[in-house]
DNA sequence: CGGGTATGAATTGTATACAATAGAGGTTGC
DNA sequence: GCAACCTCTATTGTATACAATTCATACCCG
């Protein structure tokens, strides 16, 4: 996407994720060309990404603001996103090639040194992470899948989440990366499907037990 | 969405997919403009949209274009649109009321009407059906998945598999809305889901041997 | 008071002019 | 002849002005 738009839309997504958006707050065009610093031209181009991705809500008469999600519908996201992430690896072990392999264990092995820091570096675990997702994704080589994915990996959620995890539950991430390259290599669909999606649902309920507090 | 903005789409879109437009042919802003009776400014908010149903293409460098779908693409369409269908089935089990399952009831009846002419309302039969599986994801009730079933349900597939579609194939259509609507009665989740998984399955097949003659 | 309504302000939608960029085709130098 | 480059044109990107909606508030009438 060109610069100005482009620009807007990271501004936007930064502004709604790094916290300084409370859920529900209305945002109008013009302050968020204030925000990117561009005019509303490209400011509706990224927001309607950011709709996309159901950052932003649009209400019914067309006014804008952060979205806010109930606990159901985290839950259903992470559904959704183990259902098509673990479609995704069941594609991705059946075309995956040689080259393809190794980067992604140069990935992750970029993810485990970022764990073995005291403290664990959180982001460039996110990082490493993200980019061993995508990568299989475009092993996937499914252009529709690949448009469908980020309306699923709404990274406020991700984040949270990674913070709390414990040094365990990074560490049982890059072991589940490790499963994943076993079952690519062997290319087993199935085997890459199954660990996707206990890899996925793990991470929902480290998230869902430690983001809601026992009543 | 307003005025100007949603006619550009619906022109656009029917442009494509009544098949006045060649897959791979280019779309220039302009051209698009003409054809909508606006300007490119709401023109560029339609593209953004059938962008994202993966109607048009834009190149690397920012050229649009009409979507061309291999085999493979179809194919993978359908598998995802199974996929999130049949998970919609299982929510709307879980969730649905007696209105909602009269409202089912009463539009697969026009369905059924629709076919006992002869020869059978295609079009009626397209919209009795479309309307049916949009009540079912209303009742699924999940706002993400709303979102991304648009980029699944392409219709140019749709029509042509159903215009191919031999009068009991589209009696089985009924026949299987029918147990849909039993399973949805009996609030019996993994019921639903299958029942919808086959749906669909067989609407692919049933497109992809007509529409690739035997070599 | 209460409810509906008019009025003004805030917000989104649209058109148009202009800027930036990518493509095509020709030209020049080797 | 061919390849690199340059220029001109087609196309997309951005800004801004203005039109159309929608919202909030105050007012009027009952």
């Amino acid at each position: 996407m060109s610069r100005a738009s482009e620009t807007a839309y990271q501004k936007i997504r930064s502004f709604i994720l790094q916290g300084e958006a409370v859920p529900g707050m209305q945002l109008t065009e013009e302050k968020l060309s204030e925000i990117s610093g561009v005019s509303r031209t490209p400011v509706r181009d990224a927001v309607r990404r950011l709709e996309n991705e159901m950052l932003v809500i649009r209400s019914a008469s067309k006014r804008l603001s952060v979205a806010d999600w109930s606990e159901g519908e985290v839950d259903e996201m992470f559904t959704l996103r183990a259902m098509l992430e673990a479609h995704a690896a069941a594609r991705a072990a059946r075309r995956i090639d040689g080259d393809a392999l190794n980067a992604l264990r140069g990935i992750n092995d970029e993810l485990k040194r970022a764990i073995k820091k005291s403290p664990p570096d959180v982001t460039a675990f996110l990082e490493a992470n993200r980019r061993f997702h995508d990568l299989i994704l475009e092993c996937a080589q499914s252009p529709r899948l690949s448009k469908l994915m980020p309306a699923l990996v709404e990274q406020p959620v991700v984040r949270r989440t990674a913070q709390q995890y414990s040094k365990t539950q990074l560490h049982q991430s890059a072991v589940d990366h490790d499963e994943l390259i076993a079952a690519f290599a062997a290319k087993d669909a199935d085997w890459a499907k199954s660990v996707m999606t206990s890899h996925i649902r793990r991470a929902f309920h480290s998230f869902s037990v430690t983001a809601t507090p026992k009543s």
